[in-house]
DNA sequence: ACTCGTGTTAGCTG
DNA sequence: TCAGCTAACACGAG
């Protein structure tokens, strides 16, 4: 684990809205005509090919968002009805890299000048500059392109994203439509509430760090049911997921949270200064105040 | 030299 | 039906 304030940056929403936005300010409107879709681990279900025939000749029209899930619409020779969308996820470790044109943006490789979105701490000359880990590609009649780069192969580029799996984008919800998301279903969820919250079917957008983080403010341990949390509990959690939220794109990013730098061994509360304990909620490494998050809730 | 964590999901088990 | 577990991916950090 990385020590205080050098937890990786790993794209949560936040980083993911930056990306979209490196798309949608440099990688629209500009005809495709090559398509390295060589990497059948990122686009799977789809085999070699089948990415660059439904792309060639296209263009992008616009760049979408929700949760940590983008996805580029595309034009048709009918514009009434569009092509396929082209959906990209950026997973722990993926970033895109959009290059103007040839003749504006330098040498081959060089990449001045480039949109970079997504985040990644490999320094640019070894990672961005030198095109390494490329798992996918395109290139624009320009001579430009978007590329894909992710050392570790956990983004997934595929068509037609069934984006309508996932829940409200965690970006923006009101408290109340956190609650009803929260809660939605038959009989309310028994699951721990971070569980929950990871779930991108339920919000869209709620990573690791940033699950603790909300907690954290909102003085909520992670273990606790679902149905257990009170309506009162529930609108305070939505408000500190929109608080950290905030904090997190006013500051670059999900890391430069105000509990995370403590998530480690012998960390203390920044609020209380008790000890941060640790364990696994949801399948995933948890921590949490031992005095502010206690584990039932407790008669007020 | 080893272990762990970070996001997602298919496939499985309870 | 829901919830949890594992594997897969590949790397950097400790």
């Amino acid at each position: 684990m990385p020590g205080p304030g050098t937890v990786a940056p790993v794209p949560e929403l936040p980083e993911v809205e930056s990306a979209r936005a490196v798309l949608a300010g440099g990688a629209l409107h500009r005809r495709i005509v090559d398509v390295d879709d060589h990497d059948d681990y990122v686009t799977r279900p789809h085999a070699p090919g089948e990415l660059r025939a439904a792309l060639l000749g296209r263009t992008f029209t616009a760049a979408h968002r929700r949760g940590k899930s983008m996805w580029l619409s595309t034009s048709d020779s009918d514009p009434e009805h569009g092509g396929p969308d082209l959906g990209v996820h950026l997973g722990m470790s993926g970033i895109v890299v959009v290059a103007g044109p040839a003749a504006s943006s330098g040498a081959p490789g060089s990449s001045t000048g480039d949109l970079v979105g997504g985040d990644y701490r490999r320094d640019r000359e070894q990672f961005v500059d030198r095109g390494a880990y490329q798992r996918f590609g395109v290139t624009f009649a320009d001579g430009g392109g978007l590329r894909l780069l992710d050392p570790r192969r956990l983004s997934r580029v595929r068509l037609d994203p069934p984006v309508e799996a996932l829940g409200p984008d965690a970006l923006g919800l009101a408290p109340v439509a956190f609650r009803a998301a929260m809660t939605a279903g038959r009989r309310v969820s028994t699951a721990p509430v971070k569980a929950r919250l990871l779930d991108q079917s339920v919000v869209a957008g709620v990573g690791n760090l940033l699950a603790d983080e909300a907690l954290w403010r909102a003085k909520i341990h992670p273990a606790r049911g679902v149905d257990t949390l009170r309506r009162a509990d529930l609108d305070r959690l939505g408000r500190s997921l929109q608080d950290a939220l905030a904090d997190a794109v006013a500051h670059g990013g999900v890391h430069t949270g105000t509990v995370i730098p403590f998530r480690r061994a012998g960390g203390r509360c920044p609020r209380c200064g008790a000890a941060m304990e640790t364990g696994a909620v949801g399948g995933r490494t948890t921590w949490w105040c031992a005095r502010e998050q206690r584990p039932v809730a407790h008669q007020g």
